[in-house]
DNA sequence: TGCATCACG
DNA sequence: ACGTACGTGATGCAC
């Protein structure tokens, strides 16, 4: 079978014009070459991988083209294209021309014009053709032998779209609706208006149904009041905007099969291309160039699947198994593995048995999907690795080749499906792949064969410890987090969604008044920052920062509130549109149908400093500082009776005079006051009784600045006081804590010396920036050596609490549960009967976790929900 | 994709 | 001269 790869210039250009924006690639005569090397470096590993027989590069022509024509407005949204894009093309083409690599380009129609009529052209029973784009209107065009090569997000693998996938995205039938999707949705950066109010989804929909943007019309009344009137509102440019997002497929091309012939070679002109713009690298990869092709040997990993009562035998005879949990249980001891159903009881009795160590990558992943906490000792790899080094990818193929030198990948078979992903990395050439997925038994494989490599790295780091004791017990106290949710009144959310909506709606329509722009989009920071500096002028010496638009952030706005009362307008909107964006409206479809509860995930391997991390949703970011914020506290609520909140109070500093061991700051934590105000009096030099509010607050933000590294700069802005003075202020601190200062000061010395710092519990941080000749980068890293072991030590701190409640709780027959971690409070569901004695044993058990130079205090406090419990 | 914005500790 | 307090995640825009 033949296979014609058709490239969209265009996009392909853009992607890589952005991609190397931050690190340009220069060469020695100062030329900016990043576009022209990330683009050709793309095409060539393109057709080592995909191993086209037939090639094409498809442009939009620089003038303007029918639908122009038809439809003024057209793309008139635009941003003028970059210098440095536009100065790409020409040495581009000629490029192309080198590598015999045939342009596309007609007057008239774009470069989605002239692919998607050359892919109905070439196509045939015997031509895949592959349009190779990110761009989702190319959806329209796929179908049969024609597909859409969406290219992989940095470095990630391509994703091979067919009708049936394309229709799926949608919920349509046939790949044509696209289109009419298309029109219904609009596109913002086109200037193609669709149906205001109606998105992807609902779009999708309607079309589902009713088959056609035309067939929806004719049926307007079946509507609902809302979607009827943008319709109908609509009706005037449906029929163009329909036609704007139409891609031709029938131009005609003069180009012939034979033209678009593969046969790219390091001829003399490649050649001097290649030494003018200084590109060695991929004169290594052309078929014919001087260095090798690429492929060099390479390992797979090989496995043998066995029945499972051989393997069952091994499971007892070594007490340890690898398991990966998807659909199936695939058990594996060394390179032999088995596969068992979810229900099978054997496979079960292993996972929970005591007695046998697991392995795995991800396990408390394969935990949810098994329904079950695993018994024994777990060597995660993945939570293993995290503690190697966190900042490191601990991708299991990254490991593989790594520690092992072997590929995660399957070894490329014969025979090809209709959907494939393909394997970016593998150097080999598949006609590709795999139809029958082994990615689990892989998995499992290999963790089992890299444990003993990281967890000598653990060893030899001093971590082994931090691992056992406190990651590897965390995993299945996490595991029973995630699995018991929190319960989320949702009735009580969608009231306050339905009032927050409306004010929303009312903001809106006065800030287009005032704007007299009924078409003003208030969430783009974009439209905002033209409207309050360009035509209202509010500031003009405001300028444009280096992305092109004005700031809006809301401290800048705060600064010229008074000079017009749309700024606050635009400032409330802002943060209601907030509160109900990402508070309200998504968490319906977080919760659990079966038990109406919202499970987040809790990430372990992810944070730099050694904290949890929350997702889908995050639930360590509810709002509390502002009263409409905390109005979504109030629907968390109980299961049991109660919500019982305990943080810890200071921990972060505590910890810093821990570490530090400053005589005056240990003391200051012993007495038990206010913390803020004894510092204060220190550094204002007045007794504690008469430390004002103003003194207290600065010293407040004087601690944290100096937890995170303080600069004078730094706290002049949060203080909005002269640099001069924050300077000062700094100073007099220092003077007051000494031992603070020259903790500052050794720590970063030796991390200077290391190359890393260390938190209580011995976790690792590494700062190789620390070394940087550039002074900002520098800084940044002794920041980040101020810091880690402070944020870190708090991380090992609760995370040992955690573990020694969540085993208190079961031990002691507890029904309360643990829900929830903040950083610094744990959350939990309490039963009524069980509250004197839950917040007991959470107390003591988070106060003496461990023992420091000063005390851990706790404060607890119980409600109906989150909000009460504070 | 990458940026801007803003929610939390 | 230059940028400037630490760690996160979700959202929406614009490309």
């Amino acid at each position: 079978m033949d296979k014609l790869f058709i490239i969209d210039g265009h996009a392909l250009i853009f992607r890589m014009y952005y991609a190397l924006l931050n690190r340009p690639m220069v060469n020695s005569k100062g030329q900016d070459t990043s576009i022209l090397y990330g683009f050709t470096k793309y095409i060539l590993e393109l057709v080592q991988r995909e191993n086209p027989t037939h090639l094409a590069v498809a442009f939009d022509p620089p003038v303007k083209t029918f639908r122009h024509d038809a439809y003024a407005p057209y793309k008139a949204n635009r941003m003028v294209t970059p210098e440095p894009v536009k100065a790409a093309f020409e040495p581009l083409v000629e490029l192309m021309g080198a590598l015999d690599i045939p342009v596309l380009m007609v007057p008239g129609y774009e470069a989605d014009d002239v692919i998607c009529s050359a892919a109905r052209k070439f196509v045939s029973d015997n031509m895949k053709v592959y349009m190779v784009t990110p761009d989702k209107d190319f959806g329209q065009c796929v179908g049969g032998n024609i597909y859409q090569y969406k290219p992989g997000k940095s470095g990630g693998e391509a994703e091979i779209l067919d009708e049936a996938a394309v229709c799926a995205a949608y919920g349509v039938s046939r790949s044509r609706q696209v289109i009419d999707i298309l029109a219904i949705w609009g596109d913002q950066s086109d200037n193609v208006p669709g149906v205001t109010g109606v998105g992807k989804v609902g779009a999708g929909k309607l079309v589902s149904k009713y088959g056609s943007v035309e067939n929806i019309y004719s049926h307007i009344e079946e509507l609902t009041p809302r979607t009827q009137e943008a319709f109908r509102a609509a009706e005037e440019h449906i029929s163009m905007s329909k036609f704007l997002v139409t891609i031709k497929d029938d131009i005609n091309l003069d180009t012939r099969l034979d033209d678009l012939k593969v046969d790219i070679s390091y001829n003399a002109e490649v050649r001097r291309l290649f030494e003018h713009y200084e590109f060695p690298s991929l004169a290594k990869i052309l078929p014919s160039g001087d260095g090798e092709a690429l492929n060099s040997e390479v390992k797979y990993l090989e496995y043998s699947e066995i029945p499972g009562n051989f393997l069952l035998e091994e499971i007892y005879k070594d007490r340890i198994v690898s398991v990966e949990v998807s659909d199936k249980i695939i058990l594996a001891v060394g390179n032999k593995c088995a596969a068992f159903a979810l229900s099978d009881a054997q496979a079960l009795k292993v996972l929970s048995d005591e007695t046998v160590a697991k392995c795995g990558f991800g396990l408390k992943n394969s935990m949810h999907k098994a329904g079950m906490a695993f018994g024994g000792r777990l060597f995660d790899i993945e939570v293993m690795h995290y503690l190697v080094d966190a900042s490191r990818s601990h991708k299991i193929d990254y490991l593989l080749s790594g520690y092992m030198d072997i590929h995660f990948e399957a070894k490329p078979r014969e025979a090809a499906p209709q959907v494939v992903q393909l394997d970016l990395f593998s150097a080999a050439q598949p006609e590709i792949t795999d139809a029958a997925d082994d990615t689990p038994q892989r998995v499992s494989v290999a963790s089992f064969l890299l444990v003993p490599y990281i967890k000598g790295d653990l060893e030899k780091n001093g971590v082994y410890d931090l691992y056992e004791n406190v990651e590897m017990p965390l995993i299945s106290t996490l595991y029973e987090m995630e699995k018991v949710g929190v319960k989320v009144d949702v009735a009580q959310l969608k009231e306050f969604g339905r009032a927050l909506s409306d004010k929303i709606a009312a903001l809106e329509q006065q800030i287009r008044e005032i704007a007299s722009d009924p078409m003003l989009n208030v969430q783009s920071p974009r439209q905002i920052g033209v409207l309050l500096y360009e035509r209202l002028a509010l500031d003009p010496k405001a300028k444009k920062t280096r992305s092109g638009a004005y700031p809006t952030d809301e401290e800048t706005l705060a600064a010229i509130a008074d000079r017009h009362p749309v700024v606050d307008m635009i400032l409330e909107y802002r943060g209601l549109r907030k509160l109900l964006g990402t508070y309200i409206e998504p968490f319906p479809t977080y919760i659990n149908p079966e038990d109406g509860r919202v499970h987040t995930t809790f990430t372990q391997a992810l944070t730099a400093t050694g904290r949890l991390s929350s997702v889908k949703p995050n639930l360590q970011n509810i709002p509390v500082r502002s009263d409409l914020g905390q109005e979504i506290r109030r629907a968390f609520v109980p299961e049991a009776d109660y919500i019982v909140s305990a943080d810890y109070s200071q921990i972060e500093l505590r910890i810093m005079a821990h570490l530090s061991e400053d005589e005056g700051l240990i003391e200051d934590f012993r007495k038990g006051d206010d913390i803020h105000t004894l510092t204060a009096s220190k550094i204002f030099r007045v007794p504690v009784g008469e430390v004002t509010k103003e003194q207290r607050r600065r010293a407040k933000t004087a601690n944290f600045g100096i937890m995170y590294g303080i600069s004078p700069f730094g706290l002049s802005q949060r203080l909005k006081i002269p640099r001069s003075e924050a300077k000062s202020l700094i100073e007099d601190y220092f003077n007051s804590f000494a031992g603070v200062k020259s903790y500052i000061e050794k720590v970063v010395e030796q991390t200077s010396a290391n190359g890393y710092v260390e938190t209580l519990l011995g976790r690792r941080r590494y700062l190789p920036d620390i070394a940087s000749g550039n002074s900002v980068v520098r800084s940044l890293a002794e920041r980040n050596a101020v810091n880690a072991p402070i944020q870190g030590s708090s991380a090992d701190i609760i995370k040992m609490a955690m573990n020694a409640i969540h085993k208190a709780l079961k031990q002691g027959g507890f029904r309360s549960r643990m829900v929830l971690q903040i950083h610094d409070e744990l959350l939990f569901d309490v039963y009524a009967d069980e509250l004197e004695a839950v917040e007991a044993l959470v107390r003591e058990k988070m106060e003496n976790v461990c023992s420091l130079r000063v005390p851990l205090i706790v404060d607890c406090n119980h409600g109906t929900n989150w909000l009460e419990a504070h």
